[in-house]
DNA sequence: AATACTTAGTTGTTTTATCACACTCAATCC
DNA sequence: GGATTGAGTGTGATAAAACAACTAAGTATT
């Protein structure tokens, strides 16, 4: 169920709060890459035990970030898979790929422009300007 | 030192093995809105112990993610500061803010454009072609 | 037909990480 | 001179994670 790890009223403490626990954002990238059963995840995350991984699939579940299919009745199987808002996560991930690649001694990934094989960058692009800005700001919702 | 606990050959596997513990980026976010020295971090922070601030903070200056200057000799009081790799996490908070925006029953914090003072998309900019890509590929080093 | 293997977990124990609380030490505030 | 603040350290308790073994149903192997 809920945990509330950290009671902040804070955008960052309440994701972490549903993301931030060890292997769950590991687990979702699994899934965003194409993983999808119990034991495709597990083999590609050496070192995650069942149960944790069985822990985590239940709490993402609940938290509305994956959903499960059966896709077999006996034995029950599962099939995982994203919804919305798992998918959404995606920005996260390339931010960690983004800093990754600029800051890790040893860099595994990057980011690049499909169609001119260039790396990017982050930006920030503001819908009713058209542009992208150069002038973000954070503020209190 | 160093903990590794995610053995993977991943950018953000690796990336979390720096701030993926439990209170290190919201540490880093304190220090990144402005909060420099111990107990203006502890305070803002409700729920962290001392002792595992004191803990964070000697092993992020290790990991190269701040820096502390000595304010005070008698007794010795240090300012904490982010460097360029810590500032960098500033994307990854963005992130977080976004989805939390988009996606936490209750949000908290949105991004704006400063100048119009409209909520702002997260998007990737390619520097060669000058434009926003809507065909991001991450691909191996 | 018996044995081994795979999937998708569960259960139980040990180890590690984190938390809560007390304590230090020097300086300054009242 | 006692209380409070800043910046921590130390210790024991508790929660989380790692490790290991086991289950159960089906599939493949000998």
């Amino acid at each position: 169920m809920s945990k509330d790890r950290y009671d902040l009223p804070c955008n960052i403490a309440q994701t972490l709060n549903i993301i931030g626990d060890r292997w769950t954002l590991l687990i979702i990238h699994e899934m965003m890459i194409g993983r999808t059963t119990f034991n495709e995840i597990k083999k590609s995350l050496t070192g995650l035990s069942s149960k944790l991984l069985s822990d985590r699939l239940k709490y993402l579940e609940e938290a509305g970030l994956i959903v499960s299919a059966l896709y077999s009745e006996h034995p029950p199987r599962y099939r995982y898979k994203l919804t919305e808002s798992g998918e959404a996560l995606e920005t996260v991930f390339n931010s960690l790929i983004y800093w990754g690649r600029h800051h890790l001694p040893k860099c595994y990934k990057k980011l690049i422009h499909a169609s001119c094989g260039h790396e990017v960058d982050i930006s920030y692009h503001c819908p009713h300007c058209q542009t992208n800005v150069d002038d973000l700001k954070v503020i209190e919702a």
